[in-house]
DNA sequence: TTTTCTGCAAATCCTTTGCATATCC
DNA sequence: GGATATGCAAAGGATTTGCAGAAAA
């Protein structure tokens, strides 16, 4: 367990500073409270969906500023990006290896984890050729509520 | 094994054309050499890339029609959408489940299966609550040729 | 003060849509 | 002949880019 109290948020923010600090990437408020918004955020949101969020705070923030920071966030690996269908681009700020559910019909991603399915046994042919960096399990399917309404 | 000549394609354009026929789909020329070039295809394709192939025997072909036709295989069930990061979608003829390794770099797909792979246990929490259709795994990484550029 | 970021506007990429004509059933 | 698909052109959504002023280091 992580030794911060979840109230204070405390340990996220230092570790965005100081992963801003490391990688020589300036420190903005934009850009803090950007990642305060997505570290809060359960529903792997899409840069609109931030944007509307962060307006509250800083109402003439524009878009692209938005776009560029979460972008930014990807490659200096504080959030990743979700695999998702052509649609917009979706962030999840949880770094922790996890698994996916996404809804067909309402694009709902559901995190979950597995012991299971931490060492998944990949073929050779994949293993030995080339590196990995990633596993992950996606599973698709309806949701609760959209499996009710159909 | 399927009991047809690799080298005919018989079977699967007749998997085309009852699955249109079966779904009231009309059987035209550009779909039928849209299908075919799909299910040749090893490296899961954009629109633009099967437009680019398509030209070759029909030149006057619209971008459109590729567009409208890859969405209504999809629909159809007659092939599959690649899960991705926002860029051009992709297209998969390989109905059979299966898995895929991503490379970062290059963005190249490779197929892959595994009888480990193929059952794997998810959490209650999900299974118990969603109606799941599909299950898989999606490796990330480095191919072996971008691998060695690094 | 030098570098980096932001907001604005315009451009780009990917995809969809409306409509008239051509094609399929 | 009636329904559906195609090609063309235009529109639309998501994302990126160039640039000048503003803020961070």
């Amino acid at each position: 367990m992580e030794n911060y109290s979840k109230t204070s948020r405390k340990a996220p923010l230092d570790l965005f500073r100081e992963t801003c600090r490391r990688q020589g990437v300036s420190i903005t408020p934009q850009r803090v409270e950007i990642y305060r918004l997505l570290t809060a955020s359960k529903d792997h949101p899409d840069t609109e969906g931030i944007y509307d969020r962060v307006k509250v705070s800083f109402p003439d923030i524009s878009i692209d500023t938005v776009y560029r920071t979460l972008s930014t966030f990807a490659q200096m690996g504080l959030v990743n990006e979700v695999e998702g269908y052509g649609q917009a681009k979706r962030y999840d700020p949880v770094l922790k290896p996890h698994h996916h559910f996404r809804c067909r019909k309402c694009e709902k991603i559901i995190d979950f984890e597995e012991d299971g399915l931490n060492n998944l046994k990949l073929p050779k042919a994949i293993r030995g050729k080339y590196s990995i960096s990633s596993v992950k399990v996606v599973v698709e399917g309806l949701c609760d509520v959209c499996r009710r309404k159909k």
